[in-house]
DNA sequence: GCACTCAGCGGGAATGATTCCCATTGGAGA
DNA sequence: TCTCCAATGGGAATCATTCCCGCTGAGTGC
């Protein structure tokens, strides 16, 4: 399921990283977590969990870094913290459920020509775009919540 | 461009909530105010301005308030800070300069559909969704920002 | 292989947005 | 008008994130 060391620090390296033992850490968090959206506090805690003495701060730099080399991909549901997780090469946007949790990807063509039209009809240059569905997953633990929370659909 | 008093307070009231100066000093800001789009700073700023003694924590507690009634409406751009704005019935998305910081709304049925679409097909109960496209607003100053600012469009 | 140097690190303090706590105050019903 | 509880103000607390700074170790040159 892991690739090799020698992988991953290649991986670092084609990015214009120095190869460190923190950064290797946090890479292998990500490419053998079964979760694929982690916050900066869950890596810290993988991190802890497998007695490595890394510090917070340095997880925060490192997610920057990868995030700005493109290797991960930054995203902030509506609030609070900001997930990261590993860039696969094809972009895809976000079905949160606001019970559990669970996070599922999806990717829309024609949501996507939409949007490129959208911008070029209000003179935008679009560079990026952040869209996420919220609602309650197929748990039935989650469908069955409090029917107040059928809340406004638009 | 501003409502009767009597008339905020009716809309207080319609909303379940006690008729107190500080919210309906809030509600007039939005109404009165050019912008659209204000954070919580932005309004209590205002408060300042016209001489009101409001303080932070109450601004933000009404803001909450109001938004949970359905008066305002919360979006959190990429990161940083909330923004409000008066829900005037109609939904929509926006865009952001990255450049400027300016917001455009726009709309767009065929992308609603496709994203109760994607619900549906994910087993999803759709709740809310929160969309914004970044970009370079149709302003020269910002369009003419930096060549490596075309970035990656997906 | 070994020394050098600067980027990278750890962690504690700082920051910015937001929320909490609690004594005080002011709407709205009696 | 009087009373009472929700609303308020503001300072402290919290949460995520970033900054600062002395120390260390990865990569370079000898």
């Amino acid at each position: 399921m892991s690739k090799t060391p020698a992988t991953q620090a290649q991986a670092l390296r084609s990015n214009g990283l120095k190869v460190t033992l923190p950064r290797l850490k946090v890479l292998q968090i990500f490419e053998n977590s079964e979760k694929r959206h982690l916050t900066a506090e869950e890596v810290f805690k993988e991190l802890l969990a497998s007695e490595s003495e890394i510090g917070l701060a340095t997880v925060y730099r490192i997610l920057m870094q990868f995030a700005e080399a493109g290797m991960l991909h930054k995203s902030t549901f509506d609030a609070g913290k900001a997930v990261f997780e590993l860039n696969r090469g094809h972009h895809h946007d976000h079905l949160v459920c606001v019970r559990c949790g669970k996070v599922e990807e999806f990717f829309d063509e024609a949501i996507e020509v939409r949007q490129q039209e959208i911008a070029r009809q209000h003179g935008f240059r679009l560079m990026d775009h952040a869209m996420a569905l919220y609602g309650l997953c197929s748990d039935p633990a989650c469908q069955s919540t409090q029917a107040d929370a059928q809340a406004d659909v638009h």
